[in-house]
DNA sequence: AACACGGGGTC
DNA sequence: GACCCAGTGTT
């Protein structure tokens, strides 16, 4: 589709419109109290499928902590997880290490200004590049994210799947074509907020909408059609085993969680999958896999986990042990005082209950 | 192009 | 429950 098929607005008052709207009604988010790129990229990644009242406490935590690129540079990565604890979507904490780590050595600490560059780094997309060059340095580059493309089907009325890769990268291009190049900051930070504030997915309020008189969707009354997106696959339930075992000095073996994957480098207590080993053979196959011994006392409680792709059935057993250490490294006993440096999922905070 | 990757809020 | 969220990396 070619996009002049689309664009059937007035490009300069739909600019006008939608950031003199902006520039009243923003809200005072703390990542908008000054235009510094570190700051922009920890907001823009920490926000990335999460909520803005989500991530507002643990942004200023984080900047609190790791006020620049030098000090999240050389922190630990466990002390940088531990502040994202909560939060989810954990490689987004490693990568943005990753990256801040890479522009200290290649750029001497100075966040690049341009796409190739800042597009090269870890956990920095077409959206977050797009974002940090538009808010941080000015940029007409496009970031384009649900909202943008929830706003533009409507005022457009695009009815392609918002689900697919390639619609994005129509949206991008179309975009490219809409952006104010006098404030590119605002048009894409007002796209944004259009998009949370007025612009919602259920009930838009087009009656209080600034750029009302552009869309295509409410001219036709079809705002509640748009956008159109296919629906992803549900869950697989996956069944374990979760111990909380105690040793005689009233600590409890934990253990790190492999470094790729699910919940990577974030820390929980022991879970057998309960397909692959059967409920009796769990004091062999701990004997076996940490070295110790491990006497099961009484089922402590039951919870369920849903993420976005799956859904653990935790089924959380007391359990005491004569050993004080394993032969696993990675793994450890600790009293439930030290427990709390470390990293844990949401899923296995919910287990502290039952100690 | 399809899937893995968290957690919380809403209706 | 189903859907959504200021998406990215891997396959």
């Amino acid at each position: 589709m070619k996009n002049n098929e689309v664009l059937h607005i007035d490009i300069p008052q739909f600019q006008n419109d939608l950031i003199s709207w902006y520039q009243d009604n923003k809200r005072d988010l703390p990542w908008r109290k000054d235009q510094d790129p570190y700051k922009v990229w920890v907001s823009e990644i920490m926000l990335q499928q999460t909520k803005v009242d989500t991530v507002i406490p643990y942004f200023n935590q984080f900047i609190k902590k790791f006020p620049s690129v030098q000090d999240l540079a050389k922190a630990e990565e466990q002390d940088v997880l531990k502040s994202w604890e909560g939060l989810g979507y954990y490689s987004r904490a490693r990568n943005l290490q990753n990256a801040i780590r890479e522009v200290m050595a290649s750029y001497e600490g100075t966040i690049p200004a341009n796409s190739a560059d800042l597009g090269a780094l870890k956990g920095v997309g077409p959206y977050t590049k797009g974002a940090i060059l538009s808010i941080a340095y000015n940029q007409p580059e496009p970031a384009v994210d649900g909202n943008v493309m929830r706003v533009l089907s409507r005022i457009l009325k695009i009815d392609e799947d918002i689900a697919k890769p390639r619609t994005k990268k129509l949206f991008e291009e179309i975009v490219r074509e809409l952006i104010s190049r006098a404030d590119p900051s605002s048009f894409n930070q007002g796209m944004m907020e259009l998009g949370a504030i007025v612009c919602t997915p259920k009930n838009p309020m087009c009656m209080l909408c600034p750029v009302q008189r552009h869309c295509h969707a409410f001219a036709e009354g079809i705002e509640n059609e748009l956008p159109v997106k296919s629906k992803g696959k549900k869950q697989k339930t996956v069944p374990y085993v979760a111990l909380l075992i105690q040793n005689k000095q009233g600590k409890y073996l934990i253990e790190k969680r492999p470094d790729t994957g699910l919940l990577a480098n974030l820390w929980q207590f022991p879970m057998i999958s309960i397909a692959e080993t059967g409920f009796n053979q769990i004091p062999d196959w701990f004997e076996k896999e940490y070295g110790i011994n491990v006497r099961l006392k009484r089922e402590a409680g039951r919870l369920k986990h849903v993420f976005s792709h799956l859904i653990w059935e935790l089924e959380v057993h007391q359990a005491v042990s004569s050993d004080t250490k394993t032969n696993r490294k990675d793994a450890q006993f600790v009293s439930q005082n030290e427990m709390k440096a470390f990293p844990f999922p949401v899923s296995h905070q919910k287990m502290m209950q039952f100690l």
